[in-house]
DNA sequence: ATAAACCCTTGATCTAAATCAAGAAATAAC
DNA sequence: GTTATTTCTTGATTTAGATCAAGGGTTTAT
C-alpha cells in the first residue's frame, strides 16, 4: 500500500517521534522515509514474521499485536506485546528462526526493507547507534521477563506487572487481563486468583484503573529498572532503599 | 593487568578468529587491539556485571561462567552460559540493571573500554555491523530459550539441550549436569529423572559421551534453528522435513 | 591411600499452578 | 434494548516438577 501524499507529513512527523531515529535531521532521514511502506493487517489475523519473506523493520503506527511461538500442543508464548510505536525487525533473524504476529487490533503497520536501512546505517553513523540502542533495549528488556518468568509466584509476576504500568505509563492496565496472563506466563484463571490475593493487600482493579489503599503497596513487587523511574525510588518511602 | 608482548600476538591472531573481527583487515583493528586489557577471575568468584562499573566488551578468552539473576529467596536462574569465545557486553546494559557473573571455572577474560568499542564503529562501519549481529544474535537466543523454558517439558528440555549439543559441537555433553540443568531451568533431580526416562527412547549418556541406539531418537526434540546445522535435515530421516 | 567434598541418582512427599467445569460479568452484535 | 459472544471469576481436581532425604560415585585434597 502506498501512503497517499497529505498523509505523508503526518507520517514523517510520527516518525521523528521514535527513539530509533532521534539524533537524526529531517534532512538525513528524508532518504530513507522515501522507501517507507505502510500495510494494514485485520484483528485475529496470524502472519509468520521470518527473514525470508519479512526482511524488513516493522514500526506499529496504529494498533496491537503479540508476538508469540506455539508448539505442537498448541501451548502458546508471549515473547512481546507490540504497541504503538513499538519496532519489530524480522530482519535481524536468522534464516531458519521465525514468530507468529498474532493481531489483537486491526492494525497499521510501517515497514522499511533491510536495503533501506542498511543504507541509512551506512550513511549515518548515528542510525547505526540507534539501530544498536533498540537491539541492546530488546535483549535487556528480554533478561528481565526471563528472570519474571522464572523467579516468580504468580502474585509477584502479577504485582511486577502492575508496578511497571503504573509507573511506565498512567495508573491502568493496558491491556485485557487474559493477554497480560499470557505475556507473565500464566493462565486467566491463574491472573485472576493472583489478582484477588492482591487484593487483600490493597491493590485492586477498578476496570483497568490501578487503585491502591495507601499508594507504597505495589513496591515490593519492583525491580531496579522500573524502578529508577519512580519518584519515590530512594526515598525512605521505598523498598528499595 | 598488562599483557606481554610475547603474549600479544598470539591474542590478536586469537581474536581474529572471532565473529566479532570478521571482516575487518589487521590494520583496521590494530588501534582497537592496542586498548585490549586482560583480567583473571577465580573458580567460584562472583562479580556483578553493571554499566557503572563494567562499561565494557567482554571475551571470554580461557574459562567458564555463567550469567545469572538471583532473587531474595536465593532462586538463580541462568541467563547465559559463557564459554571460551563467547561475549557479555555490560556497556549495553542500561543503568539500573545488572547481571551475576559466576565463575565456574578459573577464566580470563578480554576487555575493551565502551570508548574505544565506540571509536572503533565510529572508524568501521563494518565493525558497527558486527555489534549489530551479536546483538540481533543475543536476542534470537534469547526468544530461543524464553520458548524452551516456558514451553518444554522436562524430558523434552533435556532432548533439546543434547540435540543442540550433539549438532552444534562432538556428541558431548560440554558442562556438568547441574549446571546444564539450571541453564534449562529445572533441579539436577528433574535432570536425572529427565535423562532416566531418554534411555527408554535410546538416547543416553556414557560418561558425557551422547550415544544413541539408532541415530535419530533426537530428532523430535531439535528445533529448525538447531536442524538447520544438521544432516538430516529436510531429508526423508528428519521430521521436521 | 585415605579422607573430604562434591556431584549424581533414586525414592517419598509436597505444592503451586494447570486443567476441568460452570456461572457471572462485561462487551459486542443485532 | 435484548441477545449473543467473549472475557472473567470461583471452585474442585489433577499433575509436573520441586523439595526433602539418604545413599552411591567420582573427583580433589592431604
Amino acid at each position: 500500500m502506498i501512503p497517499t501524499k497529505k498523509h505523508l507529513e503526518r507520517y514523517y512527523s510520527y516518525l521523528h517521534t521514535l527513539p530509533l531515529f532521534s539524533n537524526l535531521s529531517q534532512e538525513a532521514l528524508q532518504p530513507l522515509f522515501e522507501t517507507l511502506q505502510v500495510r494494514q493487517f485485520h484483528k485475529n489475523e496470524i502472519v509468520t514474521f521470518n527473514s525470508k519473506e519479512h526482511s524488513r523493520l516493522y514500526i506499529n503506527f496504529d494498533g496491537l499485536f503479540k508476538l508469540t511461538k506455539i508448539d505442537e500442543r498448541g501451548d502458546e508464548i508471549v515473547l512481546k506485546i507490540v504497541d504503538k510505536k513499538d519496532l519489530v525487525s524480522p530482519m535481524h533473524f536468522s534464516p531458519h528462526y521465525d514468530v507468529a504476529a498474532d493481531f489483537v487490533k486491526n492494525t497499521t503497520l510501517f515497514y522499511f526493507s533491510q536495503e533501506s536501512i542498511a543504507k541509512a546505517m551506512a550513511d549515518h553513523h548515528q542510525f547505526s547507534l540507534n539501530i544498536v540502542q533498540y537491539l541492546a533495549d530488546s535483549v535487556q528488556s528480554l533478561m528481565l521477563s526471563a528472570e519474571v518468568l522464572q523467579l516468580k509466584t504468580a502474585k509477584e509476576k502479577v504485582g511486577w506487572y502492575l508496578v511497571h504500568s503504573k509507573i511506565n505509563a498512567t495508573f491502568e492496565l493496558p491491556y485485557s487481563k487474559s493477554l497480560t496472563a499470557a505475556y507473565l506466563g500464566m493462565q486467566p484463571e491463574s491472573f485472576s486468583r493472583a489478582l484477588s490475593e492482591l487484593k487483600k493487600e490493597g491493590v485492586f482493579l477498578d476496570n483497568k484503573k490501578i487503585k491502591l489503599d495507601n499508594g507504597d503497596e505495589l513496591c515490593a513487587y519492583c525491580d531496579p529498572v522500573t524502578g529508577a523511574d519512580c519518584a519515590f525510588f530512594k526515598t525512605q518511602d521505598c523498598l528499595h532503599s
